[in-house]
DNA sequence: AGGACTAACTTCCATAGGGAAGTATACACC
DNA sequence: GGTGTATACTTCCCTATGGAAGTTAGTCCT
């Protein structure tokens, strides 16, 4: 048997695939991410330091802190100046629920269709008032919309949206097309930020009869106030989902 | 007037802080994101190259990268290799709701107090040992908690455990606090990932009672189903909180 | 007019090395 | 026995450079 000369430790496994698509700090991250997963490095337990790393799969320091800083970001490790780098144990808190399940609703599939129920104006009211930043009694545009899925009724939207004629959203808000791109970001550029919550409620009798759904019933709700670049109030406005049909799902650590 | 020789733009504003604690690539990146915010840069512009950035602001272009890579991992630009570096639309669809104000509620705040309700064996209906995938009429552990802020109840949590004398889950599942510890990771090492799912529902009799509040009631629902490192399931139960009580916040877009 | 090729741009990847800043530990000293 | 100090380790940051890979626009040839 011949003694190698190297490093103190054998390459792992398998050296890194220099021809692969898949660049080379990825192919590093994936590796570590299976060790982990696979249950060689549990939660707390310190992965070989970066120096380490570098001898033993014989990549630059760079792409050894490349493929780290990629599973910090994912919340797989977390790192410590001086210290080390850890095995991260799942968060329950850490998880995040996306609106990008919500955002296939109008993607690709034709039998998704908005219907414009009404648009028209109105006197704000003193909430509606506030919270578009516009003086009580000014008037803004009320509209309301149903979304429908292969002909039934998913999200119900109603919202509030600012009167300006110097303002040219208006026009292009009330384009029903204009709720998808809202979500894939192909709409309108004139927003800079919006503000969202998600709460469940009980369907008003209003909501119920237009989702068609006996009472009581509950409802996911999805509240918006978008701004321009200006930092001024755009539109106001609230989604209104059936509860029984409409779920958000996501993962927390591993695979 | 002496004319610059250097290149066809001054340096925008003042030059990179070199002395100060943040990295100078995380001040490049405020820097432009500050650029996009106050409108300079719109939705769809096209930011300068990677080499003008080096000359501008006198940096190394893997400083310039690493800017603008924090800020396309933050959705503000989005980049295309061959083409160029573009601001990002704001995206609905993008938005994230995660649940570290949940974790909120366990942190610090003494008048958060965890209250065991009941703890049993019971045997697994149909439903229970096709989660837990175990035979249908095995023992599993089946725990209610009360979760309360400041004396008023806000959460109900119930969830069915794997009996197995060999798996030692179950004594530290049963620990009041390690709820906490699912929220922040201090607790038990053992679990590998998680599946969860939210939803909005009725509450049950039951749940009224137990939170107080009078029927109908709307409650925001939290699935949750953990594996181990064997990829064996070990828990399953869902949160139910007040609907009127419970909001999860966001934002999308800038500042 | 239409198609192949070239040149000039872009982002992306990886290397090699230097130094700053934080942490833990062994060791001499009082 | 405690206290400071030196040392070795860690992650972190930045530089400078070379080339790969993708896009766009123009030029030249047919």
């Amino acid at each position: 048997m011949v003694e190698r000369k190297g490093g103190p430790a054998a390459p792992s496994n398998r050296p890194i695939d220099r021809s692969s698509q898949q660049p080379v700090y990825a192919q590093l991250a994936e590796r570590l991410r299976q060790q982990i997963s696979a249950g060689g490095l549990r939660p707390g337990d310190q992965l070989p330091s970066e120096a380490m790393l570098v001898r033993e799969y014989g990549v630059s320091p760079m792409t050894v802190r490349r493929a780290i800083q990629l599973l910090a970001d994912q919340d797989v490790v977390s790192t410590a100046q001086g210290r080390g780098t850890f095995v991260k144990a799942v968060q329950l808190g850490s998880a995040t629920f996306d609106l990008r399940d919500l955002q296939n609703l109008f993607g690709n599939d034709a039998a998704t269709e908005v219907k414009l129920v009404e648009a028209r104006f109105i006197k704000a009211d003193e909430r509606t008032a506030r919270k578009l930043q516009i003086a009580g009694g000014d008037y803004a545009i009320y509209i309301r919309r149903l979304l429908r899925v292969g002909g039934e009724p998913v999200f119900y939207h109603r919202g509030y949206l600012i009167y300006d004629p110097a303002r040219p959203i208006v026009e292009s808000e009330l384009e029903v097309t204009v709720l998808r791109g809202l979500f894939d970001g192909t709409g309108t550029t004139l927003i800079k930020r919006g503000e969202l919550s998600m709460a469940a409620s009980l369907l008003t009798p209003e909501e119920a009869r237009i989702l068609q759904v006996p009472l009581p019933a509950p409802g996911l709700l999805l509240e918006h106030l978008f701004f321009d670049f200006e930092d001024r109030p755009v539109s106001w406005g609230w989604f209104v989902g059936r509860g029984d049909r409409f779920r958000l799902r996501t993962r927390v650590g591993l695979e």
